[in-house]
DNA sequence: GTCTATAAAGAGATAGAC
DNA sequence: GTCTATCTCTTTATAGAC
C-alpha cells in the first residue's frame, strides 16, 4: 500500500509541514538534518535519498538548496570550525592568566562538541572526503585553531602552569586526544553530562591520574 | 596506448609477482592492503577496483580470496582485536603488581596500533560499516578489551596507584581519549616515534600536564 | 519550493574461459 | 589463481512540469 510514496512523494504541502519539527524550514533542518547522518552512517555511506526522507522531502528537491552533496559537508566543516574558533576567541580576549585562558579553551571544546555532537564529529571524522581545494580550505581553519591552542599551550608552560619537559606541540597533541576521541562515544542522553567531562579533563589533563587522592 | 590495460590486464604471472614485494603472495598482500586503502579513504569510500588495481589484480579477481567487501572489513577488525587483546592478556600474566599492569597495557596498546596503524585505525573507525552480526560480534571482542583494561585501572584505584575521586569507568574512557585519537595524525615517518608517545602519554596520564617540572 | 521522470556513472559481484 | 565480459543495483545529479 502507497509503496511507491515512500519519499513523502505527492504528499501536499501542508502535510509535509505538519511533520515537521515547528517552524524549522527546510533550509534550516537541512545542515542539522545532513550532519547527523553523516555522523551516524559516515559521509561516503550517506545517500542523498536517505537525508531526502528524512527531510520528508523528494530526493531532487534537495537540489533547489544545495548544488552537490559535497557542497553539504564543506558548509558543515566550515560551520564547526568557525564555532569553535569563535568561542576559543573569545575565551582568550576574556580571560587575563595564561592558566585561565587555557583552562578556558578546554571547557570551550568541550562544551561545542557536546552541544552539537554531529556537526563536530562530520568535521573531525569526515574532513578527507572533501575534495582537494575545500579539504584545504578547511584544514586552514582547523590548523589556525589548533595554533591558538597550542600557544597558549606555551604561554602556560613559560608561566610555570605546564610542565615545561615536553615541548608544546606535543602537549598540544596529547590534548586534543584526550578532547577529540569523545565525539566517537559521547551521547547527550548518556550518564556522563559536558560539566562532568570538562571538570575530569581538566583535573587529568592538569593534575593526572596517578596517586590516592 | 593501452589504456585498457590499466588493471595490470593481461600482464603474465611472471610480470606480476615481479612488481610485488619480494615473496608475499596476493593472499598475503589482501589485508594489509586493504587495510591501508580503507584508512586512506574510509571503507564505504574505497573500491574493490582500486584495491585490485593496487595489488595489481583484476577486480574480479578479488572474488577468488573473498567473498565480499565487507569480509575484508569483519577480518581487519578481528585480526587487530585479537592480536590488542593477546597483548594485552601477555602483560597481565607477565606483570605482577596493579601499578605494573597499568602501565605495560598503556605500552602495549600505543606499541601495537603504532606498529598497524593501517589495521587498528580501521577497526576503530570503520566497525560501524559492518552488518549489523558482524558488528556486533565485533563489539563483543572490543568490549571484552576494554572491560579488562578498566578492570586493571579498578585494581590500581583500590591499590592507591590512581586517583580514587573518579569512577573507573570515566578513567578508562579518559584514558582511551588519551590513546585513541592518536590513531587520525599518527605517522610512522613523523617525528615522534612509538616510545617517545609511550613515555608522554603515560606521564600525562598518571602525573598531568600541570606544574612547572 | 517541490514534484515526476530519467540520465549517466560507478558500485559490488558473478560466469565461464584459460 | 587470474583473466574477460557482463549483470544488476545504487548512486549523484539534472530537466522540466506544477
Amino acid at each position: 500500500m502507497n509503496a511507491h510514496r515512500q519519499d513523502g512523494a505527492g504528499r501536499r504541502g501542508s502535510e509535509r509541514q505538519a511533520a515537521r519539527a515547528a517552524g524549522a524550514s527546510t533550509a534550516e533542518r537541512l545542515l542539522p538534518e545532513a550532519a547527523k547522518l553523516f555522523r551516524e552512517r559516515g559521509y561516503a555511506a550517506s545517500s542523498t535519498r536517505e537525508l531526502a526522507e528524512r527531510l520528508n522531502l523528494n530526493k531532487a528537491s534537495l537540489y533547489y538548496h544545495v548544488e552537490s552533496k559535497e557542497d553539504l559537508l564543506y558548509e558543515i566543516c566550515s560551520k564547526s570550525l568557525r564555532d569553535v574558533i569563535a568561542s576559543a576567541e573569545a575565551v582568550i580576549e576574556r580571560e587575563t592568566s595564561p592558566k585561565a585562558r587555557l583552562e578556558g579553551l578546554i571547557r570551550s571544546h568541550i562544551t561545542a562538541i557536546t552541544a552539537d555532537i554531529d556537526m563536530h564529529a562530520t568535521m573531525l571524522l569526515e574532513l578527507r572526503s572533501l575534495s582537494p581545494g575545500r579539504r584545504h580550505d578547511v584544514m586552514q581553519l582547523r590548523n589556525f585553531y589548533e595554533a591558538l591552542v597550542e600557544h597558549e599551550i606555551s604561554d602556560a608552560q613559560h608561566a610555570g602552569d605546564l610542565r615545561s619537559d615536553c615541548d608544546a606541540r606535543s602537549l598540544a597533541l596529547l590534548l586534543f586526544n584526550l578532547l577529540n576521541w569523545t565525539i566517537t562515544w559521547y551521547r547527550s542522553d548518556g550518564d556522563l553530562d559536558p560539566n562532568e567531562l570538562i571538570d575530569m579533563s581538566l583535573r587529568i589533563f592538569l593534575e593526572g591520574a596517578g596517586g590516592p587522592r
